[in-house]
DNA sequence: CGGTTTTGACCGGCGC
DNA sequence: GCGCCGGTCAAAACCG
């Protein structure tokens, strides 16, 4: 039931903005330049970005599957079992056992590419096959440069589990996507803000989040409004979930908060206090990252998405912590 | 109480 | 080597 919806959900999701658009980079080129690389492969995207967790390797080896998958994509039948792509680091614990329900369990909404982001070619099906086709090599060679660069039989997660020492910035895998203001909160997996940054160049600062439901994860994400499309967001997905996706979101204290009512927009759904604000707008804290009128910040993640039905989920505590 | 966000400081990668 | 910049830390405040 839980991939039912969470499938649904980011179907749906990719479907009604077909503004969604993901992709593994293997650089930290950010956002200028992956959003540009992004723009330009995939816009319109099926790829769950928020299920990204170790999805970039899967990617890279399993493009096949993509485009099996692509093919008769038709989001209510998607078979998610036709997607091996894991979203468990192979080496953790949980990925033997819990690989297949990973599977269904996050299956990703495949890459669904847009030809230019100004390009509302939001014909999804029918001949784009070819050219998805044709994205996806060039995606697929991107992905094998990543995969020669890093160590092609580890996933992102050997990032060094010791902060102190970082991976090359420029090793890293990433996992970027574009997602619309109301379809961030699709995430199921509980992320915690542990930074915001202004990004030089861009008017709106970067979030920094942190997989919160376990305390090994190193998942990570960022979280950036696009300086060209302002109801856009560039999600940035590094590093891999040592666990098993959350059936259910962790703790709820201070989840919710709108201590700052300025920055962050009341609540369109209270319930959905489940996750960290993708785009908190701390901004207010920073005025000038906030060009734009304040109200136009982004809601926040939690707060959206009133018809993805999270609430089914939330019915519990955590499970992995 | 246990979780989150906020935010300034710090650290390290990278380009020059 | 130096400085810029991005990413992370961590303490304080906040919230349910």
């Amino acid at each position: 039931m839980d991939e039912d919806w969470d499938l649904f959900a980011v179907v749906r999701s990719c479907q009604s903005t077909n503004n969604t658009s993901t992709t593994a980079i293997p650089e930290t080129t950010t956002n200028t330049t992956s959003s540009s690389l992004l723009t330009s492969l995939l816009k319109e995207d099926r790829y769950d970005a928020f299920s990204f967790p170790n999805t970039i390797q899967p990617i890279t080896n399993e493009f096949h599957q993509l485009h099996q998958f692509f093919s008769p994509f038709n989001p209510t039948t998607t078979n998610a079992t036709t997607l091996s792509a894991p979203r468990i680091n192979p080496n953790s614990p949980y990925f033997a056992q819990q690989e297949t329900q990973q599977i269904s369990d996050h299956l990703p909404i495949l890459p669904h590419f847009l030809p230019e982001p100004s390009t509302p070619s939001f014909n999804r099906f029918p001949d784009h096959q070819q050219q998805q086709q044709n994205q996806l090599q060039l995606l697929q060679k991107q992905e094998f440069h990543t995969s020669q660069n890093n160590s092609p039989t580890v996933s992102p997660n050997t990032q060094p589990q010791t902060p102190k020492s970082r991976k090359r910035k420029s090793q890293q895998k990433k996992m970027v996507c574009q997602v619309t203001a109301d379809k961030l909160s699709a995430d199921l997996w509980a992320w915690r803000k542990y930074g915001q940054k202004p990004i030089k160049g861009s008017p709106y600062p970067r979030n920094y989040y942190r997989c919160s439901s376990s305390k090994g994860c190193m998942a990570r994400k960022q979280v950036e409004r696009s300086n060209t499309e302002t109801d856009v967001f560039i999600v940035t997905y590094t590093g891999d979930h040592s666990h098993p996706r959350p059936t259910h979101r962790n703790s709820l204290a201070g989840s919710t908060r709108s201590k700052n009512p300025t920055t962050n927009p009341p609540p369109l759904s209270g319930s959905l206090s489940f996750q960290s604000a993708p785009f908190s707008s701390s901004s207010s804290s920073s005025p000038p990252l906030s060009p734009t009128s304040p109200s136009e910040d982004p809601p926040e993640a939690g707060d959206v998405e009133p018809d993805l039905d999270m609430e089914t989920d939330m019915d519990d505590d955590g499970d992995i912590r």
